[in-house]
DNA sequence: ATGAAAGCGCTAACAG
DNA sequence: CTGTTAGCGCTTTCAT
């Protein structure tokens, strides 16, 4: 085994001392360019790499980010981590990942986890019981320690942090009177994120442009269900309602409808067109292919990191708390009717 | 702020020493019950938590572990992910993540970050570049600090570690078969993963399940494409070529050619029959719906940990590195035909 | 049963 | 410009 090299070892060798090393490796202005050009050269030598641990320990400052998300299998989470850890890597930061599970509990121990870990500041995306029981003292603990937040997708108005999300609302709204335009009069809006702050965003953009609608159309219905049950309740919905248009607010009751209506025997786009949240690298290969919102999970992720670290570099309080909005855009597919 | 409460303070606040207290957190033996009462009590009461930093620099070691995974789209190590998380959780491990991206390059520096993070342990799936480059110094690099490495999924002869796979070769093998006793004669096999252990292996087990069958069959086929090229190349080679199955080495080879072949006017299952690996969540709602290798991910990512961890704890060269085998199975759906 | 002291590897006053 | 010293928070011999 290859011992690894302390400063007191390059130190040793070089003949000056412990300080000096250190000073040097750390371009300090007050060593010599001589002894800064000789130490780097030994120390690239020996193959000296810095003990973060120890650092850290002198430092208060560990050099890495706590990451909370609800779960991984949505590919909006999966390629907001990929974002997140990529931005994290290129500042030389390192990424603590946690998934919550969608449950409080998970979210509060990873917490403590994180709190006894020193991270210097914590990205998260609330679990939908978290939003629905409205408990935030586990993130205000992280607040107490002076450590930034920075709250992604799932926000809450009740956390005083910087945010980023998309416009919840407008994507909705926008999705919703796209279908109205091309045709549609009885939109459901279906959902198997309940309890969710984007979810309930979602809704009112949804209602907003049914009530906009210079055209007569249909009551707002809103249909919430669980991975399971979605089959069995939008079986029984679609028995007693007038369906043609349905308003997916996360990728899997989209795809998942999509496939649903027409085993039922219903044509898409024909009789009934389907939108939903999140462009999925698979959407496009349902039939037909599913006309989708991108949320540029990627561009948050990234983003929400530049935030943080930026936060972190200035200091808790140095100015407002910001909520940037990252722009959505609809992917026009076959699940939608191209005409009025 | 509430200012984190130290060993030192809670000593003086107990009038004790500090060495007292921290052997009476730690249940050492030579402290009396009444007194490790009286501080676990008070360590309660003031909140007291740990310093994880400063445990690790004095243990050296840091509870913590190393993982780099080619991609995180891809559902399979999506789902590892998890249960490398919920596990590592579970025996009160940090989880430092690292997406590769399928570079060596980028595999290179995360090593060298989670070399002075001080890591105790690191999971890895090999990028697509390092197994076809056959560069593996890094991965040595570990071995060289004496920490314990598990490969999973992508793993390499190269290296002397404990790994943990499916059997691919046998899981192709079953596969292949399946569909030659469904009657497919011409089977092809699609993969968007070459340059991969697996994929290799899939090929040999493909390859020979077509060798061993009894009756007469038509000869093996690779087409190995990228997410880009996949459509025209399988146009392509179906212009030419018989095909009445196809096996897809990965799951998006198999949805997207699900999709590209019935867009050709082929029947599914009727005129091509297509099974897939990994059994992601969105293979159900494909039309039909897709024949797919279950690969238990999860599951995988948590015996990872447990592998590793027990290494951890027992000591680098404790026994004779394991090779853990993970079942899999094929979960029968609508793209292959029921009978031959 | 308890405590004093050393030290993990590093940084940063401060002194020279 | 360089070195001495103290100390981050913790564990662990070794005395007492």
């Amino acid at each position: 085994m290859e011992k690894k090299v302390t400063l007191k070892e390059l130190a040793k060798v070089l003949n000056v001392s412990v300080a000096t090393v250190s000073k040097a490796l750390n371009d300090s202005y007050d060593i010599s360019e001589e002894t800064k050009i000789r130490v780097k050269k030994k120390a690239k030598e020996l193959n000296y790499v810095p003990n973060i641990i120890a650092q850290s320990l002198k430092l208060k400052k560990s050099f890495s980010l706590g990451v909370i998300i609800p779960n991984i299998t949505d590919e909006f989470f999966a390629r907001a981590v990929h974002g997140i850890t990529k931005e994290a890597k290129e500042n030389k930061y390192k990424t603590l990942i946690s998934i919550s599970n969608e449950e409080l509990q998970s979210e509060r121990e990873s917490v403590d986890t994180f709190l006894n870990s020193n991270i210097d500041g914590l990205l998260i995306s609330l679990a939908s019981e978290t939003q629905m029981k409205k408990q935030y003292e586990h993130i205000k603990k992280i607040q107490d320690q002076e450590i930034p937040i920075v709250l992604f997708d799932r926000v809450t108005d009740e956390i005083n942090c910087d945010k980023i999300t998309i416009d919840d609302f407008k994507s909705a709204y926008d999705a919703t009177y796209f279908l109205l335009r091309k045709g549609c009069k009885n939109v459901v809006f279906l959902s198997t994120i309940s309890n969710t702050s984007v979810c309930e965003l979602r809704k009112k953009g949804y209602a907003q442009a049914l009530k906009d609608s210079k055209i007569k159309v249909g009551a707002t219905r809103f249909l919430e269900v669980t991975h399971e049950n979605l089959e069995i309740e939008l079986k029984k919905f679609l028995d007693h309602e007038e369906v043609d248009g349905i308003l997916g607010a996360d990728e899997h009751s989209a795809v998942a409808s999509l496939h649903l209506v027409q085993n039922l025997g219903y044509k898409v786009p024909g009789q009934i067109s389907v939108i939903g949240f999140t462009n999925g690298s698979l959407t496009k290969f349902t039939v037909p292919s599913l006309t989708a919102i991108s949320q540029h999970s990627e561009l948050m992720g990234k983003n929400a990191v530049q935030i943080l670290l930026s936060r972190i570099q200035n200091g808790y309080l140095d100015k407002e708390m910001q909520h940037k909005i990252v722009q959505t855009n609809l992917i026009q597919r076959k699940s939608t009717r191209s005409k009025s």
